[in-house]
DNA sequence: TTCCAGGACATTT
DNA sequence: AAATGTCATGGA
């Protein structure tokens, strides 16, 4: 068993002034990384090249465009393309977004042993060893996403992202490139349902991202009153009790953006195909045998999805 | 053409 | 309380 680093800062100021390296826990999959980030060419809020990512942040209030690589095994490389350096707090806050978007504060050795023996997961965990949950940080974000999602195909989920995020979000222009930053809740909070109906919105979406924009901006709901919240059931019923927010969504977001393990988005279609698939069955489990299915993975839901979700087919 | 897609809500029984 | 209808688009 492998203690993980938690005090240490994890990161150190590479030879170069304009990038850092940023060390990794055991049981990551790079490959498995990458392999989740290209999943959609119509993917908005990052760009592959090669084994390099490339993502958009915001740093001190500036946007700054990170690439990040595989230094060795132990480490990845992070720099800043416009080869400024940063401050030791923006250098922190880079790190640190990384970490919770790559998920690489999870010790994940408790689940493996737990899916070891398993003739489910046990498949999987092997299969996809090092695979940890991608995560959207952003509350917002995480938010929209998941509404958006809601009962479409994902190819169109990632249309209606790209329409939002390239009518109401920061763009910034790289070697004739164009990197966004998602929009923030004011951008969309005074946003008409008639205007996002234009990006093929269904009016009730509409209603509902606007709708969440306005309670973030106004200060009745974000990610720290989330986090802060006495239990992961406490933080389920405050976004349920959100209009535009069901068991689905409630759950999606508190395992992509609040990282709680967890959290169990029972009724997901692709989680349903996945069982089918998986279990060979001629129709598609019920709530009740997903439920049953995984009762010995209590504490662990969401990587136990996460790792089915990484069985199906990749989209289009 | 019909059915389904990483559902939620409103209405009806 | 539980079943049914509605939203709205794209792909198989």
């Amino acid at each position: 068993m492998t203690i993980q680093e938690r005090d240490t800062p994890g990161f150190s100021s590479d030879e170069c002034p304009a990038s850092l390296r940023l060390s990794l826990p055991d049981a990551f999959s790079y490959r498995e990384t990458l392999h989740y980030l290209s999943r959609s060419p119509l993917e908005c809020m990052h760009r592959m090249d090669g084994d390099k990512v490339y993502k958009l942040l915001e740093l001190e209030h500036e946007p700054a465009l990170i690439e990040i690589s595989r230094m060795d095994g132990a480490s990845l490389r992070i720099r800043y393309v416009d080869g400024q350096s940063r401050s030791d707090e923006a250098q922190q806050a880079t790190a640190n977004y990384v970490r919770e978007w790559w998920d690489l504060r999870t010790n994940l050795a408790p689940f493996y042993r737990m899916a070891e023996a398993d003739p489910l997961l046990g498949g999987l965990t092997r299969e996809y060893y090092g695979l940890r949950i991608m995560g959207v940080p952003s509350l917002f974000e995480a938010l929209c996403w998941a509404v958006i999602g809601q009962q479409v195909n994902l190819p169109f989920a990632y249309t209606l992202k790209k329409r939002l995020v390239e009518a109401f979000g920061k763009r910034i222009l790289w070697n004739d490139q164009s990197f966004w930053l998602f929009p923030k809740p004011q951008d969309v909070a005074a946003v008409s349902v008639e205007a996002l109906m234009k990006l093929q919105f269904t009016g009730r979406k509409a209603e509902y991202v606007i709708g969440i924009a306005q309670l973030m901006l106004h200060g009745e709901l974000s990610k720290q009153a989330l986090r802060e919240a006495n239990d992961f059931a406490a933080a389920e019923q405050r976004l349920l009790a959100i209009r535009g927010i069901g068991p689905w969504t409630a759950n999606y977001v508190l395992m992509r953006c609040l990282r709680y393990p967890c959290a169990f988005p029972v009724g997901d279609a692709g989680l349903h195909n996945a069982l089918k698939a998986l279990l060979k069955l001629r129709r598609k489990p019920t709530e009740h045998e997903i439920r049953e299915l995984f009762a010995p993975w209590r504490g662990w839901e969401a990587y136990a999805v996460f790792y089915l979700w990484r069985s199906l087919a990749p989209i289009v």
